[in-house]
RNA sequence: GUAGUCAUAGCUCAGUUGGUUAGAGCAUCGGUUUGUGGUACCGAGGGUCGUGGGUUCGAGCCCCAUUGAUUACCCCA
């Protein structure tokens, strides 16, 4: 007999985890419908052709992939194809990587009904055939809020603002939003004239924070750039406050080239519309993103107190339903990562104690006549917004309170035959142990007093 | 794909240089108390020591393989 187990990377969330879960869900949800945002959902599975070819090579190695139903080999001559050209024969549908393509091919299969700007909200588990470790899972959410039909800096700015709202509801004070621009990077690889290898330059400058200056030269070194170039892509590298003084100082250092320009102009006009309210905010010119998709800005969120990845990012991206085929659309989106937001809170203590019961009153039954007594008692409880349940058993009363502790729950009514026969209720607090007698019609009046 | 650590009761873990019948806490169930819990006391159930092979008079412990978990790298939330 073997131990049920889950997949790797994937877990189950109990009652208490699920509490918590919900409280931070429900506090995205919140700010993201203040800035009118609107929801919307996507199937779990996409096809592949939707998919494919929008992560980079590595992040189509991550897709989960799904068997075609039925008898999906009795075409297949085993003789003909490796296991890799066998795949496309034999899968058509994945597991959705993130949230942003969905969002994109939706907004494309229905241009004709959406309104743009379109702003929708999206709280939905992805999937990734990685390799789990802290803070990493196979099966995780993301909550993510994208804007689609302007490019206005003004949705950054909206974003960053977000960003303070929901951290500051949940109590995590102690996080850094680092921003950059893609455009920005690209300038600094012009002027070092190696953009042949932008892609993989942002990745090693991505890593600086774990591997340090000395880290990053040397990774730049082994890629074949000498001492000159690499020194002018480690002088942007610097972590700095957000303001005019500094902009101006990162504009005297870049060539003068389309991409300098833009970058310079987009995080002017953000620094203009944030007016100049930049607590949390970094310019942070190690930072790039993996994905392929971003051009603009682009944001990050990192816990300054806990060791752990960023717990959101986001950016903005040009053309991403140009793919599927509608131009001129762009976009920028964020995501925040709740899995690792519930690490970081709990790490720090930071969910609030209360809230955590899920039932107010238990009803205790001592014998099944009972049952008939309790049972328009608790209807009438409930309609009135506490959360109420009976025992379902005439167990020993040790048993029921038991279950009334197990379950924190703050008052127990005992229903037996003297209470019954006089319409006197058994009160009992569970906390403080004190019980009193209390008349069957004064119960509803009790409780909502609470 | 690469490397390290780990695997003993439902859970968290002890288990001495290899030595008799593998232990504790928590949880569960029963009792002290037939209607009063969260504190106390007594008792019970629960194990192929991840799996397979090897060394040995003898293996939870040593060796090999395998599976799984976990951490780090790559990449990413």
């Amino acid at each position: 007999m073997s131990k049920p187990s889950i997949p790797r990377g994937t877990r189950d969330f109990g009652p208490k985890i699920m509490a918590k879960r919900k409280y931070i869900l429900n506090t995205i949800e919140k700010v993201y419908q203040s800035f009118g945002f609107m929801p919307l959902e996507t199937p779990s599975m996409e096809n592949l052709s939707t998919l494919t070819g929008k992560y980079g090579a590595e992040g189509d190695q991550l897709l989960f992939k799904i068997l075609n139903s039925g008898d999906y080999l009795k075409d297949i001559n085993s003789d003909k194809f490796d296991s890799k050209s066998l795949t496309p024969l034999i899968s058509e549908k994945g597991l959705r990587y993130d949230l942003t393509v969905p969002l994109a091919r939706y907004v494309v299969m229905n241009q004709n009904e959406v309104t743009f700007p379109f702003k929708r909200y999206q709280m939905q588990p992805v999937w990734r055939a990685d390799r789990p470790q802290k803070g990493r899972y196979r099966e995780f959410w993301q909550c993510d809020a994208d804007v689609l039909g302007t490019n206005s800096l003004l949705c950054e700015a909206d974003f960053i603002k977000i960003y303070r709202q929901v951290f500051s509801k949940l109590g995590l004070n102690d996080f850094e939003i680092r921003i950059n621009h893609r455009k920005l990077l690209e300038a600094v690889v012009e002027k070092a004239d190696v953009s042949v290898h932008f892609k993989t330059i942002t990745i090693i400058i991505d890593k600086a924070d774990k591997i340090g200056m000395d880290g990053v030269k040397n990774e730049l070194i082994a890629l074949g750039l000498n001492d000159v170039q690499s020194t002018i892509i480690l002088s942007l590298l610097n972590k700095q406050a957000f303001n005019a003084a500094n902009l101006e100082a990162i504009q005297h250092a870049l060539p003068d080239t389309e991409n300098a320009k833009k970058a310079m102009s987009d995080l002017n006009q953000l620094l203009n519309l944030l007016d100049q309210k930049t607590d949390f905010v970094y310019l942070d010119g190690s930072l790039a993103r993996g994905l392929d998709y971003y051009t603009g800005c682009i944001l990050e969120v990192v816990p300054t107190s806990v060791q752990m990845g960023s717990i959101s990012g986001g950016g903005r991206y040009d053309d991403l339903t140009g793919i599927f085929g509608l131009k001129g659309i762009s976009g920028i989106g964020i995501s925040f990562g709740i899995d690792r937001i519930y690490d970081v809170m709990e790490e720090l203590n930071l969910f609030p104690t209360d809230g955590t019961n899920f039932t107010d009153v238990l009803f205790c039954c001592m014998d099944e006549s009972a049952f008939a007594y309790s049972l328009p008692l608790a209807d009438e409880l409930r309609l009135n917004g506490i959360k109420t349940e009976v025992y379902p058993d005439t167990s020993k009363l040790k048993k029921q309170l038991d279950y009334a502790n197990a379950k924190n729950i703050l008052w127990a009514v005992i229903v037996g035959e003297n209470e019954m026969k006089n319409n006197q209720l058994a009160l009992k607090n569970l906390l403080t142990g004190e019980q009193e007698l209390i008349d069957k019609m004064a119960l509803t009046v009790f409780f909502q007093k609470l």
